[in-house]
DNA sequence: TTAATATATGAGTATATATTCATATTTAAT
DNA sequence: ATTAAATATGAATATATACTCATATATTAA
């Protein structure tokens, strides 16, 4: 038996055992910010490619305003990042890490 | 610039770029299920050991039937599995992507 | 069969959340 | 300065969700 070097072992590579309040807290923040299906799809989207409010708005059937609540949703979180032209924002996504797991999520769920 | 070749093997690696209506309510649900600190406290225990209800509700102090009614969610979306012993159920994890997920995102807040 | 233990279930309540409408703000053009 | 276009914001509403209490069910032992 080696549960001592197993766990010593384990706690090194993963230090994340046991979970504060405020990683978890983080946590289910940014799962719910990928659990809502208007934010899936906006992502989806910004993952592509870089939108206007309106763009997003127009490619997924929903009001300017729907969008615009998302997004400062998504903003505080920084999950995305806006640049200004004109009057236009255009909006991107800002952690490919999220954006990582909202991909294998798809994946996972179309091969099942 | 080799945007098409990029694009071409893009779509070859990733097939899931259009979200049909299934796949975005299997995302959404996953990712609701792990959007809650109860839920994802249960979680995190069942990725380190299996558990009775009580074991789970003693050790994270939650009312017993707090924990069956949020394994029974998890149950529904075969996120966590169970087996009889006398009037003992002992849970344990059931989708190990899932869990997959979880620990990257905690992982990932851990270290922010 | 009765009692004890472990777990599940249903109803009620309180809170959180998504959407919509109305309107405000910001920027640029005339 | 006005106007138009793009976006943001606040309030209201409807729905979803998590928790708690009371109670039901299921399994085992006496």
């Amino acid at each position: 038996m080696h549960n001592e070097e197993n766990n010593e072992k384990k706690s090194t590579m993963n230090p994340c055992e046991q979970l504060d309040e405020e990683t978890l807290f983080m946590v289910s923040q940014t799962f719910k910010a990928l659990s809502d299906t208007t934010r899936i799809r906006i992502l989806h989207l910004l993952s592509q490619r870089e939108c206007s409010v309106n763009e997003i708005a127009e490619e997924l059937s929903l009001l300017q305003t729907t969008v615009s609540h998302q997004l400062r949703f998504l903003k505080n979180l920084r999950l995305v990042k806006f640049r200004r032209a004109g009057t236009t924002l255009y909006y991107s996504q800002d952690d490919q890490h999220v954006m990582d797991l909202l991909q294998q999520a798809i994946h996972h769920a179309c091969h099942d």
